[in-house]
DNA sequence: CTGAAAGCGCTAACAG
DNA sequence: CTGTTAGCGCTTTCAG
């Protein structure tokens, strides 16, 4: 029942092509006949088939955006960024979320394949194995993905400095006095997270060489922050400072933290990663390394439009910088620590 | 470039509608052809074009979902359970955010009808005048919005017992002595809030008939529950408790309560509502009204989808419950509210 | 500047 | 059970 193009030609007096060149704007139309095409257009309340036009053109006016799950804040920043970018360049993004499954992971990407989408936007290749890689690499449409992905030369990466933004969380706890300090970070091989570790670890050294360096592993969420925290203070109760690889993680650490007694930053100095929006508003307000979501969605589709029309380009590649963004989380301890009193409680 | 039916029908030796019953797994077709075919697409490495197909049949196999904003944790959680459902249904869903402004809501309306999506998901129309409902109902394809709308006979709705929801904490609160309380609600024309209002101030009254309720209104976002807070305690010193209208405000809120150099139950009680991941990290963990976000997502896509085969069915509606979940932001209060004290501060 | 014709990749009658 | 024939709604040569 929808109003096609023949309707309105038929309306119009004149044929299908001609109401063609004059909805889309192509040169080479009087404007008195673009202006009555338009007017039956409007009147007829025309309503242009995408699909129609995707089919012919090959385009489909849509990207993808396959994350492990939008629940997590910075994946809703980072499609919030990518959203506004693509809208603003009239295409639209199909959402999914792979919970890192390779399997659900390559499904969706599939799927999004028949839908001939220009480009994805896929968290992480991280569960990827050489196959699946492969399969992607030979659908030959760009592909950015916010992991740093040196050995896969065919997909653009978009990421923030991770490296960076442990040394700055190193640097500034080590500065600050810490000696004894825990890492909260992911199970699983994970190549940015391994970043912000190395880095982390670096950045402690660059201030003290004798700095004690503790790795707890878990879930990659609040919940699992939550639990490395308390192993933390059970295996090391000497830990004075403690970096979580993302700011939920951080906040699953606060929550251990207060649980145990103890206190933020007065017992136990906290840092985390990201900078989501609750970051200021948890009590104490959590220093954290800013790393900037939004602009990094909009960076990626970005490249993927760019990429989109062009044949065989080449993988961009961007790197976003990082910030310490210096809360109330953190505190400088004092000459001698005060170990003996912690351990007392 | 991409490989077709009419490649393979080539590979197999067959007509491309018989290519087309064998992918489909349609009936009368033999195994014999069936196998042929199947191995010749799978050789052939064949990606099927739901384009194609979507401008045949008619259908596009996707959904749209156009909330104010994914960032917003109750959306992401919605998201996430619509995606879900629609994942399983083969139906894939395109991502909008309209900010609430009734423009935006609409031109991403219009976008999504000429991707002739089955139905969309709309988290609200409060914002819409009524030539622009006008515009959606003329669509004629299935909607459903996460705003009670009595007056729009044709969306379905799901939405959660907001009144009971207000009420729940209204006496909540009651019970626990509290005589004079904020609440900290929307500026605009919010008809799910405007439940919520309404449910908490029958809610107080069940108890006790004095207690005083004043409202203050602001965004309906951390920042604005902040500002909302230190408005309430600046205006009403004497006010023991806050009910705020989502736990992002009343994240806000907590913030400001404590800059007031005030504390978190022991002289203000709070609560929210939502129950988002973050309000049982918190500290104090926060004390909400639980709506179920991701059942009320898939929920909605169960509606769209069961609406969008058939033709002219009825709207439908699905009121979710909701649930006090007692965590530590609220105290009961002594006999004589000990105003004089917090007042000195 | 406009019309006629062909076709994008697929499905769906209708024959056989 | 399989092939033939028409399109879905639109864009895009190619003529005029």
């Amino acid at each position: 029942m929808p109003v096609t193009i023949t309707d309105i030609a038929r309306e119009a007096g004149v044929t299908p092509s001609t109401v063609s060149r004059a909805l889309n704007g192509r040169y080479g139309i009087s404007a008195a006949v673009r202006e009555r095409v338009l007017a039956a257009a409007r009147n007829l309340n025309y309503k242009p088939n995408l699909v129609a036009r995707g089919l012919v053109t090959g385009r489909s006016q849509s990207l993808g955006l396959l994350v492990s799950d939008i629940r997590n804040p910075f994946f809703a920043e980072v499609a919030r960024g990518a959203e506004d970018e693509a809208n603003a360049a009239g295409y639209d993004v199909v959402l999914c979320n792979s919970d890192l499954d390779a399997g659900k992971q390559m499904a969706y990407f599939r799927s999004l394949l028949s839908k001939r989408v220009a480009g994805v936007l896929m968290n992480s290749v991280a569960a990827l194995n050489q196959r699946q890689l492969q399969e992607i690499r030979e659908a030959a449409i760009p592909v950015v993905t916010l992991t740093a992905s040196g050995r896969h030369r065919f997909l653009s990466t978009v990421i923030c400095d991770n490296f960076r933004g442990g040394y700055l969380a190193g640097e500034y706890l080590a500065r600050l006095g810490h000696r004894r300090v825990a890492h909260l970070t992911s199970l699983r091989r994970h190549p940015v997270l391994a970043e912000r570790a190395r880095g982390f670890a670096k950045g402690l050294q660059s201030v003290s060489r004798d700095a004690e360096l503790l790795i707890f592993r878990g879930p990659h969420n609040s919940r699992g922050g939550y639990e490395m925290a308390h192993r933390a203070m059970a295996a090391a109760p000497g830990i004075t400072a403690i970096f979580a690889a993302n700011d939920a993680v951080a906040f699953g650490a606060m929550k251990a933290i207060f649980e145990a007694g103890l206190r933020v930053p007065d017992d136990i100095s906290l840092i985390g990663f990201d900078d989501v929006e609750l970051a200021a508003i948890v009590h104490p307000p959590l220093t954290t390394i800013r790393q900037p979501g939004y602009e990094m969605g909009r960076a990626a589709v970005e490249i993927l439009l760019r990429q989109a029309d062009r044949e065989g380009v080449l993988p961009e590649h961007r790197i976003f910088d990082v910030e310490l963004i210096e809360r109330q989380s953190c505190r400088a301890l004092q000459e001698s620590p005060a170990v003996g009193c912690r351990q007392g409680r």
